[in-house]
DNA sequence: GGGGATGTTCGACGAATGTCGAACAACGGT
DNA sequence: ACCGTTGTTCGACATTCGTCGAACATCCCC
């Protein structure tokens, strides 16, 4: 019911990693599970959400790759029932060069 | 009252950057106040925490310094009835470079 | 030693955040 | 057309965080 002739998709809020404030990109880094996502797309490539295993429910996954996509850190497509997440590298390294290196390094404490 | 032979000082909980979790480090620098610390702190060398002079009161500009501190990214000397602080640079670029450039970076957004 | 300057600490308060289960939505196969 | 899979959204809840005024501490100077 209600057919308002929309089935579809819109890939949410995915904004240019330019327009993020600074204190957002580093807000969404600066979490546990959300730095364990980053590294883990930093050597997977692309991932679908439901192959992140760490000890959150899958409600609190979600929430934590909106967080990510809205900081510009990341990007979605939909195939099928599932969203494959991909690290927007590229822009990352160029606008803020040698972060994600920091994170990514094993040194990094903790 | 109560002499103990210890009026002093005690600089407290300055730890080692190395053992501060990343993520410790990256909440610190995800607030507007403390990253307009960092930046005068950059470019300054040196300040007393009262010529920091952003729209807050002092307790919470002492708070936002103890963050700092905490987060093992400022150092504190007591001269007096003032406090100068600094910014551990070399120990920052250090075990995260370019971090500090990437934020110091005028072209980062907002 | 009293007074003023500089900072810190102590509640208190509202806003934001991380977490969850349950309900919902969209898709694919059988 | 159903059902299971995959993922999102919706309250709800506890915790943390930023903020403030007021009280306290420490030092310097007269």
């Amino acid at each position: 019911m209600s057919n308002n002739g929309y089935t579809g998709h819109m890939e949410p809020h995915e904004p240019d990693l330019a327009e993020v404030p600074v204190t957002a990109v580093l807000a969404a880094l600066a979490d546990d599970v959300r730095l364990q996502i980053v590294r883990a797309l930093a050597e997977g490539g692309e991932r679908s959400c439901g192959t992140f295993e760490f000890g959150v429910s899958k409600a609190t996954r979600s929430h934590h790759l909106k967080v990510l996509r809205e900081a510009g850190l990341t990007r979605t497509r939909a195939a099928g029932t599932s969203r494959y997440v991909r690290l927007r590298r590229d822009e990352l390294d160029r606008l803020y060069p040698g972060l994600l290196n920091a994170l990514l390094d094993p040194r990094t404490p903790a």
